[in-house]
DNA sequence: CTTCAACAATAAGAACTCGCATAAAATCTC
DNA sequence: GAGATTTTATGCGAGTTCTTATTGTTGAAG
């Protein structure tokens, strides 16, 4: 991950390369507002933290002009306790995000990972689709043909999961671990019991079964046997 | 993670080692039982993978050997389908979990990574502690004092997150994506609503509180304010 | 080919989780 | 310091998820 900062205060700006780089993330630093645009400008960036408060251009206009540009790289706002404290405005300017000095590291981390993870979602993929089936991601819809399949949460998970890996079997543990964030066994028959739901839904009405099960294994997402 | 990976066919022990370098993972092969457990002595490793029928010495006196020593390292086993199918033999002689040739490489990923988490975990601590408060993670049971305490499997997952962080700020941002795997703002109050009820748990019948509040940025467990 | 054991599917009720609405508390403004 | 505003707390109902129990299916052994 490519991340540029630009601040000013130097300590701050140490103490968030360096936490950036121990977490495996490359970085490049610009202490005033002007260069920051430059920079932002011509590299390529996974994601920018701009301070609020910059010296020669301040860190709303840095936004404004490169989103002018069209550039839509997630950006995080930091602002210093005391200074306007007015996220509504720094979010118009065209920020993601918003932090508020002093804060912790693994705060900043969290919410960079966030909005990374989220534009590269909406970079690649909005939306995925199998053998039929259509699975809208931001308005979290799912059809197969014409016809629209309301799903529960946690079948809406289960399906995205599935699609993500077609043509592969999944196995239980991998469900476990991807759609319930479970690390451990839960002893009962949860997968099978939503499993079974979700080929209501999906494979009931239709003569091409897209769920197959494989058994002593897991799971599949395929077009034929 | 370092794993070694004991397997005498050389297409299967192969297609191991490849796929675990590609997911980042440093791989040491041997292709005989007593190769095996040598390298398994000398070496140190976060996971074994160990076929059961191997030439030299079988793959259940391997993790006996090993464990006598006093080595705790996983152990994963494999089986090809058609061998003596007996998990219980397998995880009696030591081995952690139990995996039937052929099986998807993703499975195994998923099986040694969760093998490995659970290790460390269970190296450093089966349990929490903190203030009084007990965390059973095994049991999944929760103590504060002599008095045993109830927790649903959100409240538990919210707990331990908490136990994990002491003595800092938790953000709402952190508990949605650890605790409720959440990479987006479901703008509603829900983990104030799970905080509520933890806290009717934990501190509610006690002088000493350890859930503490920091009013626009999250939660925090600690002894004083 | 039949029987048996293991595994999987399903229905239904119990348990849990969530989100709203309202109350309470903290902070800000004047 | 009083009222206004923002933020957090909590009771409760609606809907979702999980567990159990039962039935159905598959593959292996005899």
């Amino acid at each position: 991950m490519r991340v540029l900062i630009v601040e000013d205060d130097v300590t701050v700006g140490q103490y968030i390369v360096s936490g950036l780089k121990e977490s495996g993330h490359s970085t490049e630093i610009a202490s005033d507002g002007l260069a920051g645009l430059k920079i932002a400008t011509e590299g390529d960036f996974d994601a920018l933290i701009i301070d609020r408060m910059l010296p020669q251009m301040d860190g709303l206009s840095i936004i404004e002009s490169i989103r002018r540009e069209g550039n839509n790289t997630p950006v995080l706002i930091l602002s210093a306790l005391g200074e306007v404290n007015d996220k509504v405005q720094g979010l118009k300017a065209g920020g993601d995000d918003y932090l508020v000095k002093p804060f912790a590291f693994q705060e900043l981390l969290a919410r960079i990972e966030a909005l990374v993870r989220r534009s590269l979602l909406n970079e690649d993929e909005t939306s995925l689709s199998f053998g039929g089936l259509f699975m809208d991601l931001i308005t979290r819809k799912v059809s197969r043909g014409e016809i629209e399949i309301r799903l529960k949460p946690r079948e809406f998970q289960l399906l995205e999961f599935m699609m993500r890996n077609t043509n592969q079997v999944v196995t239980r543990t991998m469900l476990l671990e991807a759609v319930w964030n479970y690390h451990f066994d839960p002893q009962t028959n949860v997968i099978d019991v939503h499993m079974s739901r979700l080929r209501q839904k999906i494979d009931k009405d239709f003569d091409l079964k897209l769920i197959h099960t494989v058994r002593g294994v897991g799971y599949a997402l395929q077009l034929s046997e």
